[in-house]
Formats: structure tokens, sequence, C-alpha cells
DNA sequence: TATGCGAACAAAAACGTTTTTGTCAATTCG
DNA sequence: CGAATTGACAAAAACGTTTTTGTTCGCATA
């Protein structure tokens, strides 16, 4: 019983405190001062359940960590960038960022998770990470009518929110640059399938390939998880195929990392034998033997951008078609990659 | 309105459905399997917010995840097991792990931010991560009389639950091994000196410095952040002074893998001129170049302890005096460390 | 000088639960 | 056989807000 207490305080009704609080113009801008005065020195906040019951308004924004493919890792170091962004500009509109876990990939729970997540009603919005070609999520967000962006672009017919690297320019970049390095066998490790920014890759990947007039050549794009094991599997089962890459692009640093382990136990001399582009510019990436070429995309920056589109969505300034924005990229050069020897 | 559609739907009152719901036993089981069954059919969800206004419980627990010192990581990998094996154990109590976001370190935020996290009454528990030597937070959740769990101890008089890793026997062992190789220049290049783990990793190294009689070097013990550059940085420093060590223990594989870098750079052979032990296990420590020899430590099973132990205090079933439990560690032999040469 | 109007505040209802208290019949007990 | 107890349910209050609907009063207008 708080603002009532305030109300008492103040001599005022709770209606009267209430409405200052939440900026309502029919109270004079002199008691509106004086509550609002009172309030902070009294240090009253409101009951948030109360809030929501009410008025239905959390002032929080959701997202749901996927759970990692390799292993138990939920949250990757691209996550932390990114929601460090998406919490820097909600603060800045009253909102805050919840996180929750999803403890298993299984596609059945992951629905009902979703579900109960929005209708559980914890959240004002939310935030879909992870999109998959096909995915059933931004359906059901949608059909739920709370505002959502994503990050990462999937496909469907409605119009949606969505906030994405530039993974074709990426790879379309990263591959074109092997290619003028006088590769020809340029081998593509990439992610699992089901994801939206594994075919971009892979588009980009075919577009530089096209552009050239080289022959996509099906054995060399292998697709694996994102992890150092996964790239090196994929890129010891490259070196010991009848006719071996001479180049590589990769879909993550870490898979890269894995792949330069591969090259050195069979002997291969990365930079020299073997070109090998990352992806991501990770802390890992610089210290790596030989150091990384990577592609630098700004994680953090695309973190601010969705925080700002989830904002307007929610304020109403904007519609879900309005916000469309793609986060350049930038190949950072290094030692792994060189010349076709 | 939506337990009275359900009451309504029953015919039965709206208090008989909410106790046959809440597991109270002057319903009669005939009826509490009825409402358990409809309400699962017509797939009602109590409004949280007015439960928690009620009742005053929301079924959550919270934690604030750190702003990562270098640049703008919030969470790391270690984090992300953590947090899901946190999740998981509560899943099975009814619970759910929520983490927000702490956009920078500034201590002076961290109280008001703790206070509001907590007086927001969003979550009936909270986990406390990255405890420091002297951490006010302990104190301040205590006061709120919010139960807690601290993942790494600290320093007070009172009794507070915590789980931790056994960080002192991590580095008593790592150093032992040095010692046992005919080290006797060992370096420590550990993390920010206000961090408790990185005192009792201080401790178990010069434990084991001292069981040998090894007198304590201070120029070798370096503090730093636990990333790449920073044990690049460090291990750089080290190697241009009058007297090198001969060998280093790191406080996390991503310092140690910046060792190495450092290390290559100046033409010494890691694994032969140079021994090294990380930290961690983490993925990429296996494709190291050497592949990194280092501790194990299984975070995700701390997660569930800590899990465990939030239901346990949640519940009542203990008090935070008896919730004490160290994780043990497991040294990982790989390549990087070696006998003095 | 009545009438209408707007500015500033207050009363009261409502949000969807949980909890306290109450009711009523059936059963047990002295 | 009447009184006390119990088992199963219902009524109503309460949680702390926001929102809808009043109310009062001074002031401009006709």
């Amino acid at each position: 019983m708080s603002i009532v207490l305030l109300a008492n305080d103040l001599g005022l009704s709770i209606s009267t405190v209430s409405r200052a609080l939440n900026g309502y113009d029919d109270v004079s801008p002199a008691t509106k001062q004086r509550v609002l005065k009172r309030a902070r020195e009294i240090g009253y906040r409101p009951n948030p359940g109360a809030r929501r019951l009410k008025s239905g308004k959390t002032s929080m924004v959701g997202v749901i960590l996927p759970a990692g493919t390799e292993g138990m890792r939920f949250v990757d170091s691209v996550a932390s960038s990114l929601l460090g962004g998406v919490e820097i500009e909600l603060e800045t509109g009253g909102y805050s960022l919840i996180a929750t876990m999803q403890t298993r990939n299984d596609l059945e729970r992951e629905a009902a998770l979703y579900e109960n997540f929005i209708k559980g009603g914890w959240v004002d919005a939310l935030l879909l990470v992870r999109t998959r070609i096909a995915d059933a999520r931004v359906e059901l967000v949608r059909k739920a009518h709370i505002p959502f962006v994503t990050y990462g672009r999937t496909e469907t017919n409605e119009p949606y929110a969505w906030v994405d690297t530039d993974n074709e320019k990426a790879f379309y970049l990263a591959t074109l640059r092997q290619i003028d390095f006088g590769h020809r066998r340029i081998a593509l490790l990439n992610g699992p399938l089901e994801y939206n920014f594994v075919r971009l890759r892979e588009k980009g990947y075919t577009r530089a390939l096209s552009k050239h007039r080289i022959a996509l050549d099906r054995l060399l794009m292998l697709n694996g998880e994102l992890s150092e094991v996964s790239g090196y599997a994929m890129c010891r089962s490259l070196l010991v195929s009848a006719q071996p890459p001479t180049a590589l692009v990769c879909a993550t640093d870490a898979m890269a990392i894995g792949a330069i382990a591969a090259c050195r136990e069979r002997g291969i001399t990365v930079g020299r034998d073997m070109s090998i582009v990352g992806y991501g510019n990770s802390s890992a990436s610089a210290f790596a033997d030989p150091p990384l070429t990577t592609i630098d995309h700004a994680v953090f920056d695309n973190g601010r951008h969705i925080g700002q589109s989830l904002l307007r969505l929610i304020r109403g300034d904007a519609k879900p078609a309005d916000i469309h924005y793609l986060e350049p990229v930038v190949l950072v050069p290094r030692k792994s990659d060189c010349k076709r020897s």
C-alpha cells in the first residue's frame, strides 16, 4: 500500500498522485513537481505486479537465448555484445531487457516455451535471435500481437521488423578475396543449414564464384557446427579428399581456428600453403597462429539498433515494415590468407 | 478475468478453483483432478501480475550479468554454461531464471541497479556472480531479505550460501606441476585484484611455491584483464624483463593463448622453452598451438548446484549457512607445458 | 447575473489473483 | 440424541495500481 502512503504524506488523493507520476496533464505543473520530488525522497517504487495487472505494461523486453548446439553453451560472445547494445538503448527509454534460457533445442518445446513466455505476460516486446530460414517463432509471436524485432532475417510473406548483419556481403567479400589471390578451389565451412545466416553466407560465396565463372563444387561446401571441433573435423576431411581446396572461408573464427589446427596437424602451413578467412573478428582471432584474416561486424551497434527499433515499435512510432537495418561488414586482413602457392 | 471463466465453466467458485490449482487439501481429490484437467484443456494461465500482487511470489530467480571489463562483453562462456545449469534445475522446481545486464562497471550504479531489481519485485531469489573480495552486494541483498546464493565466495562475517570452484586447488595443482617439471621461476598471470577468485588463485600459487621452499618473486605475479590481449601484454613484459620466467600459470585460457602468441613472437617455443598452463578448458584450448594444458572445472555442474540450492533456500528447506559447495577441479594435460629445458 | 466551461483534483471501479473467513451438511462423539 | 467436529466448498476482502467518472471552483461569456 505504497502509493496511498505517498498520497497521504502529500495530502493528495491517490488518483492525483498516480496521474502526476505518469505525466498526465490534468494535474497542475506545481503539484506534479511536488509529487515527483517527494516520491524520489521517500523512495517510492510502483509495484510492478499491480501496474502490470491494471495497465498490462511491464517495461520489459524479453529474449530467449537458444540452447547451444555444442554441449551446453547458450550464449556465445556474439550474444553478449548484442544484448549489451540492446540493453543500453532500452535503458534510455525506461525499459530493460530480461533474458531467459532455452534448455534444449527441441522445436516442439520451443513453441511451448515462447507461448508461455508471452502469455505469461512478463514482457511488452520480444527480441528473436538465431533466426532460421523457416522460423515458426515469427508467426507465433506476431499472432500474439506483441511487438518484436528479429536479429537476422527469415522467410515469410508478412512484414516484420529485422536487424541483420550483411552476411551475404561478408562472404562475397571473403570469397572474392580468395579468388583475387588466385584460388579456384575454395571451400566453404558453413554452419547448420536451417539458419538463415548460413544460407546468406552460402549465397555470398556462390555469387562471388559465379561472378568469376568458377564452377560450384558441392564437395567443397560443408555444413557443421560453429565450433572449433567442427571446423577441425571438416577441414580434416577436406584435406584427405581427392582434390583438397587451397583456400577456406569459414562461418566463424572458432571454426577457422579448428581448421588451422587440422592443417597444422598435416604439415600444411596456413598463410602459405592454405589460405583461410574467418568471420566475427573474435578476440581470439588476432592471437591465432597465424593471426586470422576475418570479417568484422559491429555486433554491439546491431544491438543498439535493435534496442532503438524495439522502443519505436512499442511506442507505435513505427510499423514493423519500417524497420529493416542491414549492418555493413568490413574485412580485416591479417596473416592467415595468402596467394595461391 | 480468467480464473472466473474457468470457475464458471466448471460450475465452481473461484476460490475453490484457486485452491485446487495451488494444491490445497481442503478440496476433494476428485474436483482437484477435474479442475486441473479442465485448466489444461482450456489453456488457463494464472496472470503473473495478479499472482505476484496478491501473494508476492513471482516464480523467478534473477541474476545480473556484470558488464565485461574488456569492451562490451557481458557474458563469457563460463556464464553461459553456468546459467544453463541453473536454469535446468530451477525448471524442475517450477521456477525460471531471468537475467538482466549491467551496462557499466560503476560501483555506485551497481548498488542502485540491485536495489531497483530487488525492490522492483521481479524475482523471488537472486544469484550473485563475479564476487569480489569485499562485495557490497551480499550485504545489500541480505538486507533485502531475499534468498540468494553466490557463485564464488567473498569476505564477510555473516553466513551466506555459496557455490564455488576450487580455485585455490586448481592453481596449487598447476603450480605444483610446473615445479615438478623443474621450474623455479614460475610467473602467475592473474586477473583483477578485486575478485575473490583471483586472490584464491594467488593463494594456491603461493602455497605450492612455499611447499617447495621457492621464494616468492613479486615481479612474477601480474594482474590484468582476463583476455587474450592482456595475456599477450603481460607475457611480453615478462619476456623482456631481466630474468624471464621459464613457466607460466594463467588465470584463463584466453590469457594463456595471448601468452603463447607473445612467446611465438619472440621465437620462444611453448612446450619446449616455455611451459604454460591455462585455466577453464575452453573449447579453443585444445586447438591452440601447442594444445593447451589447462584446468577443467565443471561449470555446468556448478550451475546445477546453484539451482538446487536456490530452490532449497526458497522453500525454506535449508539455511544459507548450510549451503557451501566446492566444486573439484582436474588438470587436463596437453602439450603446452614441459620440463625445464 | 445566470450559464457554460475548463482546470485541478477526488471517488470509486477495475485488473485477476490469493487468502481469510464463512457456510452447510455429514459424521463422530459423549 | 444433541453437540462438537470435519470435509468440501463459497463469499468476500485484499493486494497496489490505473482509469473512468465525478466534483468543485473560479472565470469568461452572453
